[in-house]
DNA sequence: ATCTTGACTACACGCTCGTGTAGTAGTTTG
DNA sequence: CAAACTACTACACGAGCGTGTAGTCAAGAT
């Protein structure tokens, strides 16, 4: 996580911490005394700056929505890839995925409107490009849920490749393997539409 | 979660409580009290059948690693769109399935291995597949996590869809988008190399 | 008829949690 | 210089947690 100039203060401290602690062992797994020996200060001031556990919470989404957000600006303007990835899937951006990722499993309505927006972004931009599923919408709704799935078993995947996914190495590998997915088809279009005959 | 003979027993409908309310809240998020209740049971009875909450937890990672290898199979031999899914993605396995996320970001062990054997069942298909990407084991760990994340984010993709995708209707309809995605390249290979020259 | 065993419950324990309260030190404001 | 405010700590609280203990009750063995 990248800092700035404000956010040197014991505040920014605590929310850092929160987002690094929520996003490792999930919102319950991560107790207040815990965040806040994390950030070197004393329980109390946690409760002082934010009120209680659930308000950290909410400025921890908050924080981690705006930073992404303009994260996905930078990428957008950049050129590059970037088109491919609306919602930005950059090394820069791990802490703040894996928080949101959580804080979307334990049902916040900030991380889960922020996955609504990027179902729309891949919507408009899969219209844009040319490609026509059957159901736009729920393939931009599994192609949003594909980007968040590596950051989601993030242990699990650099067991299998035998490195860390967040090291530049492994990144580079599993981005790869990633681009192969979405390059590869594996079932032809024909074969789509015989199992969806199938199924009816 | 259907039932055979022997789950009758109060220890079954502990263990059926236990997969369902943690793959719902995770592990730390239901107490053992909250399984005894949803069993119809005293908590005590919980200790008396599996010890303590870790415990509860392996025999849970144990059976529910059974029923998967069981489902996976009986998909094998079945044939259809099976061979494309070693792990199975199946109605019927749903709140297994999502007690095993669960389980897996908690850091269960038995877990973790299921994944890693998915990953090297998605590394045979592909070979006997012909499918040839640049890092086979990176692209079948990307391949395995992707065909998880629609259990991960199901509330996310349900409210994205406008209905829930445990609903045979919007079970169909995630289907198909992933279908889709795994039909639809949206780089070509060339696409793919520029990139990787561009990131050397 | 008594003993043993296993399923099951009730209740108490110590711990950690989120929260509440009181108070201190340093800076700003009048 | 005093008052007020802000950052910050120490400590106590009640609740819920996993766990431990004691005991009930029915069924099968001796």
């Amino acid at each position: 996580m990248d800092r700035r100039a404000e956010d040197l203060t014991a505040r920014a401290r605590i929310r850092d911490a929160a987002i690094r602690l929520f996003g490792e062992r999930g919102i319950e797994g991560a107790s207040i005394r815990d965040i806040a020996t994390a950030a070197g200060v004393s329980s109390g001031l946690v409760r002082h700056h934010f009120g209680s556990k659930e308000a950290l919470r909410e400025a921890c989404d908050q924080y981690a929505k705006e930073r992404m957000l303009e994260v996905s600006e930078e990428l957008a303007t950049s050129g590059g890839v970037a088109a491919l990835d609306p919602v930005a899937l950059h090394p820069r951006v791990f802490p703040l995925q894996l928080y949101l990722v959580r804080s979307m499993m334990d049902g916040s309505e900030t991380a889960t409107a922020l996955f609504l927006g990027a179902v729309e972004t891949i919507e408009d931009w899969s219209k844009g490009y040319g490609i026509n599923p059957q159901d736009r919408r729920a393939y931009s709704a599994a192609l949003a849920a594909i980007k968040l799935s590596v950051f989601v078993f993030r242990d699990q995947v650099s067991k299998a490749l035998g490195e860390d996914i967040t090291s530049p190495n492994g990144y580079a590998r599993i981005g790869q393997g990633m681009l192969d997915v979405f390059s590869i088809p594996i079932i032809t279009q024909d074969q789509v539409e015989t199992i969806r005959k199938q199924e009816k």
